[in-house]
RNA sequence: GCCGGAGUGGCGGAAUGGCAGACGCGCUGGAUUCAAAAUCCAGUGAGGUAACACUCGUGUGGGUUCGAGUCCCACCUCCGGUACCA
């Protein structure tokens, strides 16, 4: 009884595939066109595989097929982002070792991702974990840290394009002369503060009660770590920093050139988001230390403006100067006071006596604060007067600085000239501490001055007055630079990257440092030297937190802590370790060559196969990653390591997939219904699942057919444990199979779209395939035949059409990734042929090879019955004959002033009179005594006539 | 608040400015069967009719056009992202 059964089916032909090893791809460079079809490779997690996952990388491993089919050499690969945070924490429960649960892990995704069915040439597997790959990881971050940015150097790389600013090897930063002069040690720490990966000492997320430091996104937003919700602290501790602010103009820019979604695109550059102001300096009379003793603040200010018109605007203000950067300069006449951050290095030296403590309560409680807590909008804002005053360079007026929160040292210059009229939040800090306001823009329209924010004409703004705003920002730029107080500036809310964890699963930094004789770092550090490299993780047992925010790597045995060389210098590892994002910078590298030895990869596979030329993963990683993985990329370009400037051509999300759609009332304390449309926010009842027979749908929503006064809730869920809506894919295999899978998550809707699960969806496309199975193979005899309807003749016209009609659809629907409409076009064909007697090899054949991208199991099991002894992995795809389309007479509708009226069958070549003449007969009663004002015809469309009375 | 995306039958969705709802699910009826499952056939937007006819219908209101789900303007709702970046 052989009906279509893929339980028998699937495992035999990934048997097949795995011997014949018919996806390699050749070590060696091959000749001719080739296609890069990358999957963002998935963090193997201890619950398995999700339904998520293989929708896209069902959606690559179409094209992959598709594109072999069509004689292109495929690179389709597949591995595993494999550090991470819950193999450690695992650890820390339960003693295992991360590196056992990790590859436990990555075995179960192997195993349910080959039951798929998926192309990948799995002999280019990698793991970040594994320590070969780990090797050129840590080779990748000692480049970063022998570079640094040259942003003036104009050059034009392997892409023939001329760029200025470059990533340019340590050895060739010039050396100031001062700098040269002060000694080795100087110069080498000169050095260090200009490498790609350098150190600071940035604020970290501290847990005391759970002893660790948390990432930012273990962090709930009131500041609460998610795992047991503990207070978090900020805590300043050495961390390396990446320098990819470098790249942030080019990261902007270049965009343009990469095939991704305008959406991600716009994300990305609101992340770096540029924008051009201006620096402006103010001088601070209070700040001048010696010889102006005798002077007042004006004569001060007026000497100081003196000596700038002279020197120009210097590059680092000199100690009496706040500098701010605006993006709004026409607004400096209404500036009212001026606002540094509690950070800024200032803030000790402008304070009065009067005002000191204060201000230092006020910057303490402001370091304790997260990010998070800092801009909470519903808060109020506060600040404290620091007793002293600055002058507006522009007027001479003295205005008083004040510290507050709500300006950030990590933004600008972490200072700003507050103009309260024009801005939200510098108004909201006014009103709240009594500050002036002065209006210095006129709106376009009636609407009031203060707080419009927007592009108008100038007021109270001396010679200015009267000038429009994008015109006055010109001038006064122009004005402020020749006085040397000011200048034009562009700025980038795109910060350095931390990228240093205290965790203990994550690469190692390949970093030495020297230490003294009471263990203490010098500051001078060597790295690891390359042959030396990989830098392994040391083995050890203990995985508890010890309550310090010293990183587990710092209680590493003492012979991989410590060395000392032949001089007898003492030196410490680095013992923090690289985020997850580190491995997942270059993964998709490193499967051109996954085996070297020599290097990440060898440029002639690198200049062959990059970059990628489709890459499918969820939006999630819109910023980070992409924008991460393209800056390392950009590195290793600027050195000459690759060769092309980005390395994913084209870009597309995946949409998420949705638990099953549900109904859901609401019901009081007492079991009273509460209508879903009157559910106070603070609902507090039950939440009753209802069945779809006891509701209706009334207007825009359902309400219960008992009493319709009550509104149902219906909508799918993000699928989670705790709702109880996962789907787990390998039930769906031995239910339904691997082909059911795959095809009804291409079939469920567009492949970017959100959508929801429907287990009678799969059923449907489970019977599309028994149906294809049926139409081909015989389902009553006893051992696995051709259907008797399958005969080796000619196909007649009919049949024909079908087939060149159904070929041409479904090849340029997998050219749009619009799987959804293919399949749709590949169950017309089935639903036309099945009903046929004679069911000619010849357009069986084709059709198979189309089905196959799609449900390759199936269609290499169909492909061997029509007497194929070769699978169809390389066959060649069909193609498509339009002259075997036409249909010799068409049916076309026609129209009334544009209402359809009536429809004529005509010759498909019929020309405009033809189709105007037929269509009369066809519409006469209407048209019968009335006057035809107008006709159109398109042929091969429709006709539609303009009748007047 | 700002940015992005989307609103089409009971549901998922389809439609180069040209017959709205392809295809699938669900539902209804029928065939087959001792019966069921499976399968096959027919129907299935709403109103209306004995049946046709006809009328209405793509979130709302306007507009452009011979003709609008599609283009333009204004608005509403939902989903996602983001958050004092001067």
């Amino acid at each position: 009884m052989p009906r279509y059964d893929a339980r028998r089916i699937e495992p035999k032909w990934q048997a097949y595939w795995d011997q014949h090893e018919t996806f390699r791809t050749p070590d060696e460079v091959p000749e001719g066109p080739k296609f890069y079809a990358l999957d963002m490779f998935p963090y193997p997690s201890g619950s398995g595989l999700h339904v998520g996952h293989p929708e896209g990388y069902t959606a690559t491993d179409i094209l992959s097929r598709y594109k072999r089919m069509n004689g292109v050499n495929v690179m389709h690969p597949m591995g595993w982002d494999a550090f991470g945070l819950p193999a450690e924490q695992y650890a820390i429960e339960t003693g295992t070792h991360p590196r056992v649960t990790t590859y436990k892990n990555i075995d179960t995704f192997r195993r349910q991702l080959k039951s798929l069915g998926f192309s990948y040439d799995w002999s280019r597997e990698v793991a970040t974990t594994d320590i070969e790959y780990v090797r050129w990881t840590q080779w990748i971050f000692l480049q970063l840290f022998d570079t640094w940015y040259d942003p003036g150097f104009t050059w034009t790389g392997p892409d023939g394009k001329e760029r200025t600013g470059k990533g340019r090897p340590i050895a060739e930063l010039p050396i100031p002369a001062e700098i040269e002069q002060q000694g080795d040690d100087v110069v080498r720490q000169y050095q260090d503060d200009h490498r790609l990966a350098y150190q600071s000492h940035a604020p970290v997320n501290w847990c005391p009660a759970l002893g660790t430091v948390l990432a930012n996104e273990e962090v709930t937003a009131d500041g609460k770590s998610e795992r047991g919700n503990h207070p978090v602290e900020r805590r300043a501790l050495r961390q390396w920093m990446l320098r990819i602010t470098s790249y942030a103009e080019r990261l902007g820019s270049e965009l343009d050139d990469v095939n991704w979604p305008e959406s991600v695109k716009l994300l990305q550059r609101n992340w770096i988001g540029k924008s051009i102001g201006a620096e402006v300096d103010f001088y601070c009379p209070s700040l001048e230390s010696g010889g102006t003793s005798g002077l007042s603040a004006s004569e001060s200010f007026e000497e100081w403006k003196q000596a700038r018109s002279q020197s120009k605007f210097p590059a680092q203000p000199e100690e009496s100067v706040l500098r701010v950067y605006t993006t709004r300069p026409d607004t400096l006449y209404g500036a009212t006071y001026m606002v540094i951050a509690p950070e800024h290095p200032f803030v000790e030296r402008l304070t009065t006596e009067e005002n000191k403590d204060a201000v230092e309560e006020y910057c303490r409680k402001a370091g304790l604060k997260s990010d998070l807590d800092r801009t909470d909008l519903a808060k109020e804002k506060t600040g404290v007067f620091t007793g002293s005053y600055a002058v507006n360079p522009v007027n001479g007026e003295q205005i008083p600085v004040w510290i507050a929160d709500y300006v950030l040292i990590s933004y600008g210059t972490g200072a700003i000239m507050a103009v309260p009229a024009h801005d939200e939040r510098d108004l909201e800090f006014a009103q709240q501490f009594d500050l002036p306001v002065i209006e210095v823009v006129e709106t376009p329209d009636d609407a009031p001055n203060i707080g419009f924010t927007g592009e108008g004409t100038a007021i109270n703004s001396g010679e200015f007055t009267g000038t429009p705003t994008k015109e006055f920002k010109r001038k006064i730029i122009e004005k402020l630079d020749s006085e040397g107080v000011g200048t034009k500036a562009v700025n980038y809310k795109l910060r350095d990257w931390l990228f240093s964890r205290q965790r203990y699963w994550g690469e190692p930094f390949p970093i030495w440092h020297e230490i003294d004789d009471e263990g203490n770092l010098t500051g001078k550090m060597t790295p690891v030297e390359e042959s030396e490299l990989p830098v392994e993780l040391p083995e050890m047992e203990d995985f508890k937190p010890k309550g310090t925010p010293e990183p587990p790597l710092s209680f590493a045995p003492e012979e991989w802590l410590y060395k000392i060389d032949e001089n007898g210098t003492r030196w410490k590892r680095e013992t923090n370790s690289m985020p997850q994002w580190a491995g997942s910078c270059w993964y998709y590298l490193r499967y051109c060559d996954p085996k070297n030895d020599d290097a990440f990869i060898d440029p002639e596979k690198e200049k062959y196969w990059l970059p990628v030329d489709l890459y499918i993963g969820g939006v999630e990683h819109a910023v980070l990653h992409l924008l991460y993985a393209r800056f390392w990329h950009k590195v290793l370009f600027d050195l000459g390591h690759v060769t092309c400037p980005e390395p994913f051509q084209k870009l597309v999300n995946q949409g998420m997939i949705l638990g099953e759609a549900e109904l859901t009332g609401f019901q009081d304390a007492e079991g009273n219904w509460i209508s879903a449309k009157e559910l106070p926010d603070n609902f507090e009842g039950e939440t009753v699942s209802v069945a779809a027979e006891d509701v209706e749908k009334q207007g825009e929503s359902f309400v219960l057919k008992a009493n319709p006064s009550i509104a149902i809730d219906s909508r799918a869920h993000k699928m989670s444990k705790s709702r109880g809506n996962v789907i787990n894919p390998d039930d769906i295999v031995s239910d339904y199979g691997a082909d059911s899978l795959r095809l009804y998550e291409m079939f469920m809707g567009p492949l970017e779209q959100t959508k929801p699960w429907s287990m009678s969806g799969v059923e449907g496309v489970f019977r599309f395939l028994a149906r294809v199975w049926r139409m081909v193979a015989d389902d009553r005899a006893e051992e696995v035949q051709l259907n008797d309807a399958v005969q080796d003749v000619e196909p007649n016209e009919e049949q024909l059409r079908i087939l060149h009609k159904t070929i041409k659809a479904v090849t340029e629907d997998i050219e749009k990734l619009s799987f959804n409409t293919a399949i749709s076009r590949m169950m017309e064909f089935t639903n036309e042929i099945s009903g046929q007697d004679i069911r000619p090899k010849a357009v069986l054949e084709p059709f198979v090879l189309l089905l196959s991208p799609f449900a390759p199991h199936l269609a290499e099991e169909l492909w061997e019955l029509l007497g194929h002894e070769e699978s169809l992995a390389y066959a060649e795809w069909p193609q498509f004959d339009e002259s075997k389309m036409v249909e010799s007479e068409i049916e076309i509708p026609v129209q009334i002033k544009g209402k359809v009226r009536g429809r004529v069958k005509i010759a498909a070549d019929a020309d405009q009179d033809a189709m105007i003449a037929a269509a009369k007969t066809a519409v006469a009663d209407y048209i019968e005594g009335k006057d035809i004002v107008k006709t159109i015809a398109v042929p091969g469309r429709m006709v539609n006539f303009v009748i007047k009375g």
